[in-house]
RNA sequence: GCGCCACUAGCUCAGCUGGAUAGAGCAACCGCCUUCUAAGCGGUAGGUCAAAGGUUCGAAUCCUUUGUGGCGUGCCA
């Protein structure tokens, strides 16, 4: 048994369960069912190390108070075997408990033991879980929501595997339907323009550089032969020729992200394979939809969407929803994963409960879909918002911003708040190579630990990794950051089972926290053999899980700054 | 109008399924390098948890109403 806090807590609750077994056992308690209880870390460490309200949430089905309920607690449980070494009983009916000192030299030798496995855990169960994130739209580059979605859905896909899921990673392309054709469009009047044409851009057409760029390389390679092609035939060349390029390009700029898809899911495989047809026919089988004002209905307000959708227009084309529905389909039924995670903006919520009543109509059960949605970024410079407009075209993309910022400081930024609140990103913040910056302040912990190691090893002391009875830490600042270690395996259950990412950052904050004040208040050089060697391990120790943890942000762990 | 999300220190945010005096960082002020990285550490000050009701042994946390802000509410995606 590893010493962490997700089993000390269990050993609390069981201690527990059998001291009530026993009462109830001798006819000192009623045998009634009781209400779940919580273990927890009291802030104020006179409270002990773990607490546990048992007898404060029983006490009514108890009929008692529960200063006398947690009274036979205490007396009643048996502590031999366990890591703790005393129970108190505190006000109002806390049961405090202590844990004995080698549990704390137990946890630094875990950690050594375990190295890049510890603080993985085995939630998942080797759940298939599929991630989907970012999915931009490919008729021109990302902008800055995709970039809090890229870092989010990664580290998100990431923290699951953590946490014992078997995840492939996707991105779905929209390479089908009406975006498509106002990019065809787009890229046709830009060409005509190209060559003289007086004819003026629609309002709601595409009015980036990128499409002028676009129109102009193409008439550079094939002059202008289309001109005298039909529309549609030119389009379609148009087309061809420039959505290729902008998948590359959002390829290129995602792996610079460090981020790497399993599947890149084409949309037009699902009009092609006969995936959205299939749908439909299934949705009319199964009674959930019918005919109005020329238009294919689904009936999706009976399911939880608040009214019902279009699925084909009266002009004969089925709606976006159509494809995603399929697409969905595909992932849960033929695909076959568990579960499919979409990282959505908070732009695209409503589309959610149609999304799940179309599954259960197809008789998918609706759980199996996971959102995770997030609001919206609000860039600051100088202490000023950055505005962002899409209609004229000059969003920050997602590669101007990674080009102004490092790339360790988006994938953590994007991960210090939680995915579903408004979160203001400060790039002065993070450009800013001080203590302020939170990627800097982790990454100098690290850099520090390797020199002292380091330098202790050129000394001719090295971490000789000795027995963990061996170890000992009596300090507050040794203590403290002990206790932060072992909390690992909870933060990362934690995070996997409310796709947060953040709780990761956040905990490394921390332990970057406690590591330095550890390093300030225990020196090492000098000290006597024994507590030289149990600093150097814990040295080790905080070492292993900071590492681990940038790792699993994809954020450079540096041995030197 | 209806729906979703938010509102905690001057600023940016934590606060787990309700728990024991509400926490950090920044900014302000005062300190700490002849010893392993001062990109660090310590201290002081700063709050009717948007407001009002309710639920209970106990509420920042749950419920209701109100206010403020963001986002939705297409036969757009």
């Amino acid at each position: 048994m590893i010493n962490t806090v997700a089993n000390a807590k269990n050993d609390v609750k069981e201690i527990v369960l059998n001291a009530l077994g026993r009462l109830v056992a001798e006819g000192k308690l009623p045998a009634e069912p009781l209400p779940a209880f919580a273990v927890e870390i009291p802030n104020d460490k006179s409270h002990g190390d773990f607490s546990c309200n048992a007898a404060l949430v029983s006490a009514k089905t108890l009929k008692q108070n529960p200063r006398s309920i947690a009274s036979m607690i205490v007396d009643n449980a048996v502590l031999e075997g366990t890591v703790f070494e005393k129970i108190e009983l505190a006000d109002p009916g806390f049961l405090n408990f202590f844990v004995s000192s080698d549990w704390f030299s137990g946890t630094v030798n875990a950690v050594l033991k375990e190295k890049e496995n510890y603080g993985k855990t085995d939630d998942g169960k080797g759940k298939r879980v599929l991630v989907e994130f970012v999915s931009a739209n490919p008729t021109g580059p990302m902008h800055i929501g995709n970039a809090r979605g890229g870092a989010l859905g990664d580290c998100l896909a990431s923290l699951l595997q953590y946490a014992g899921y078997y995840v492939e990673r996707e991105f779905y392309i929209n390479d089908a339907g009406n975006q498509i054709n106002k990019f065809a469009l787009s890229l046709d009047i830009r060409y005509r323009q190209h060559f003289g044409d007086p004819v003026e851009m629609p309002e709601d057409s595409y009015h980036g550089q990128d499409i002028i760029d676009h129109a102009e390389n193409f008439a550079k390679e094939y002059g202008d032969k289309y001109l005298k092609a039909s529309e549609e035939e030119r389009r379609q060349a148009l087309v061809n020729y420039a959505l290729p390029i902008n998948i590359k390009g959002l390829e290129e700029d995602l792996l610079k992200y460090r981020i790497k898809y399993d599947t890149w899911f084409k949309e037009s495989t699902l009009h092609n394979d006969g995936s959205v047809a299939e749908v439909i026919e299934l949705l009319k089988e199964k009674g959930y939809t019918y005919e109005q004002d020329g238009a294919l209905w689904f009936r999706s307000s009976e399911l939880g969407d608040d009214k019902d959708r279009v699925l084909i227009r009266a002009n004969g084309v089925p709606t976006y929803s159509v494809p995603d529905i399929a697409y969905h389909y595909n992932k849960l039924v033929k695909r076959g994963f568990d579960t499919a995670i979409d990282v959505l903006g908070a732009d695209h919520h409503g589309y959610v409960p149609r999304m799940r009543a179309a599954l259960t109509a197809l008789g998918v059960d609706s759980a199996r879909l996971d959102v995770v949605i997030m609001q919206m970024v609000r860039l600051v410079r100088n202490g000023e918002t950055v505005k962002l407009s899409k209609r004229s075209g000059k969003a920050i993309t997602l590669s101007t911003l990674l080009d102004e910022i490092p790339m360790d400081a988006a994938r953590f930024f994007f991960n210090l708040r939680d995915p579903n609140t408004h979160f203001e990103f400060d790039l002065d913040l993070a450009i800013e190579e001080s203590s302020n910056n939170p990627v800097y302040y982790v990454q100098y912990a690290h850099a520090r630990i390797c020199r002292i190691l380091e330098k202790q090893r050129e000394e001719g002391n090295e971490c000789k990794f000795i027995s963990e009875t061996e170890l000992v830490y009596s300090e507050k600042a040794e203590i403290e950051l002990i206790r932060h270690l072992a909390a690992l395996p909870d933060i990362v259950s934690e995070g996997a089972k409310t796709y947060n990412p953040s709780v990761i950052t956040r905990y490394l904050v921390e332990l970057a926290q406690h590591f330095h004040k550890f390093y300030d208040a225990c020196p090492i050089k000098g000290e006597e053999e024994r507590v030289l060697q149990s600093r150097l391990s814990l040295c080790s120790a905080a070492k292993i899980v900071i590492k681990n943890l940038l790792d699993l942000l994809k954020v450079d762990a540096p041995e030197k700054m």
